[in-house]
RNA sequence: GGCGGGUUGGCGGAGAGGUUACGCAGCGGAUUGCAAAUCCGUGUAGACCGGUUCGAUUCCGGUACCCGCCUCCA
């Protein structure tokens, strides 16, 4: 199966093809572990999880490395520690735990590796010094600065000039910068700020140090696939490929950059001040099952902007809903080729979701389950949702001997009190010549029987 | 100002230079005491203006509008 993905770096959808089919290798900029993962944070978390899959699936699934980091040292953690008086410790092991129970939530698989930054300072510096060495950095007042001046691709992955940016006039002057595009790749810390010792005094990394250091560690100094969302593409991933190209004089950094578009939320951006902003854990927590957040998260293409409303998710989970009972005791039969071909088409997931519904509606259903679960779908962990515990037996037999009467008398009266009762606490009521059959829907709320 | 993405039927949302996307909703029918569920049928849409072509919603150019990034952000 030839994969296609569209490439940043080119602007163009093309084949992929990995450096080593023995191990493929991919690299996602993870969370920065601050605060509880956002809408928005679940997006490329589950767009490259589909990938993970398709690529086990393609390659073998022990010949793909996929490495998705941990950003413990940051400022916003320092801002978060300072504020509540809690260790930066305690913040960080919390919230990476947080994101890793949202994210199962949400059908996303552990990748091989997740590094945290902490854990490799010692490689960032490493890294500086030879940037220092090499002439692409300088270390003045404490601070390292990357000398963008020095590196003439400096733009080529968002497409913009060095020039055209300081046009744009936003960039920060400082007065250790020998050019204001330079950014940090070490500064120092003050004493109440996390910091470790360095030939440059006590400090800490830059922002974008850590992806490049911990994907050399881990991957090489050229792998196959760099993901992340498209905010991250300037100037967080043009400086990774400054810093890892001039590190490691290799001509590129991945093969393939791949970005994932913006989430939107009923039509707006996500923010605080619309009052629009929510955590995975806030809809999972009103009721809303991580399934359904998936499988909304992969109706759009990954490359369109994305719009969570509360429509579609309704529609999700009246899909899953009626999937999941076909798929109910069935094996996966093999993953459809079809399938497989429309994911291998720059992760359609789209078509995937439309090439499900034409196996559920053909019958085809183990088919339909191994489509799923290529996709994360129909999972063993992401069930249980749609199973309602209740006992409605009594109800059945109530509603069908009232049938039998009212089928003879031609009343039907106490039938239909009846079946409003059930329907008003979330019962799908069915009735056929064969008898009476109830099924308690998503929203059964026992208690609105009572006294009925 | 610079860079990038988008505009498809009531809504969501794909693919393909010419033949039904698909889902939801709606409508008609079967079924039903009435419903629900299910099944069958039903929709000729692609911002605007040009160009290429026998033929474009699909390729090219332009216009308009929307969105994102350029500052921490996924």
């Amino acid at each position: 199966m030839q994969l296609r993905l569209t490439n940043s770096r080119t602007r163009k959808k093309e084949p992929f093809t990995p450096l080593d089919p023995q191990n493929v290798r991919m690299y996602v900029c993870g969370p920065t572990v601050y605060d509880r993962a956002h809408l928005g944070n679940a997006r490329p978390a589950i767009v490259f999880d589909v990938l993970f899959r398709l690529l086990r699936h393609v390659y073998g699934a022990d010949h793909v490395t996929y490495v998705r980091n941990f950003t413990d040292v940051d400022d916003k953690i320092n801002a978060r520690a300072a504020e509540s008086g809690r260790s930066i410790g305690d913040i960080t092991a919390e919230t990476t735990r947080w994101y890793l129970e949202d994210m199962a939530a949400v059908g996303v698989m552990e990748p091989i590796h997740m590094p945290r930054a902490t854990a490799y300072i010692a490689e960032m510096v490493a890294m500086i010094e030879g940037l220092i060495a090499k002439g692409f950095a300088y270390a003045k007042e404490g601070h390292v600065l990357f000398r963008v001046r020095a590196f003439a691709r400096y733009g080529a992955l968002s497409g913009r000039s060095v020039d055209d940016m300081i046009a744009g006039a936003r960039v920060e002057v400082a007065p250790f910068k020998e050019d204001p595009m330079d950014f940090v790749l070490w500064k120092p810390s003050s004493d109440d700020l996390p910091g470790w010792d360095s030939p440059w005094g006590r400090g800490r990394p830059g922002w974008h140090i850590e992806c490049s250091a911990m994907a050399k560690a881990l991957l090489g100094d050229v792998f196959d696939i760099h993901g992340g969302g498209n905010d991250l593409m300037f100037p967080h991933h043009e400086n990774e490929i400054a810093q890892s190209c001039c590190a490691n004089g290799t001509e590129r950094m991945a093969q393939v950059w791949l970005h994932n578009e913006m989430l939107q939320v009923e039509g707006k951006k996500m923010s605080k001040s619309l009052g629009n902003f929510f955590t995975v854990r806030d809809l999972l927590d009103q009721g809303i099952p991580g399934e359904v957040i998936r499988f909304v998260m992969l109706s759009t293409h990954y490359r369109k902007p994305m719009d969570w409303t509360a429509e579609k998710a309704r529609e999700a989970e009246a899909t899953l809903r009626k999937w999941r009972a076909m798929v109910d005791g069935i094996a996966a039969g093999a993953v459809p080729e079809a399938l497989v071909a429309t994911l291998a088409d720059d992760l359609n997931t789209a078509g995937a979701i439309a090439e499900l519904h034409r196996l559920a509606a053909a019958g085809e259903v183990p088919a339909l389950k191994a489509g799923a679960e290529l996709l994360g779908l129909l999972t063993e962990e992401l069930g249980g949702w749609d199973e309602v515990e209740a006992d409605l037996s009594g109800w059945a037999d109530r509603l069908a001997a009232a049938r039998v009467a009212a089928m003879a008398s031609r009343d039907f009266s106490e039938v239909d009190r009846l079946k409003a009762a059930l329907l008003a606490a979330g019962v799908e009521v069915r009735m056929s010549k064969q008898g009476v059959d109830l099924v308690p829907g998503a929203c059964f709320d026992a208690a609105k029987l009572e006294g009925v």
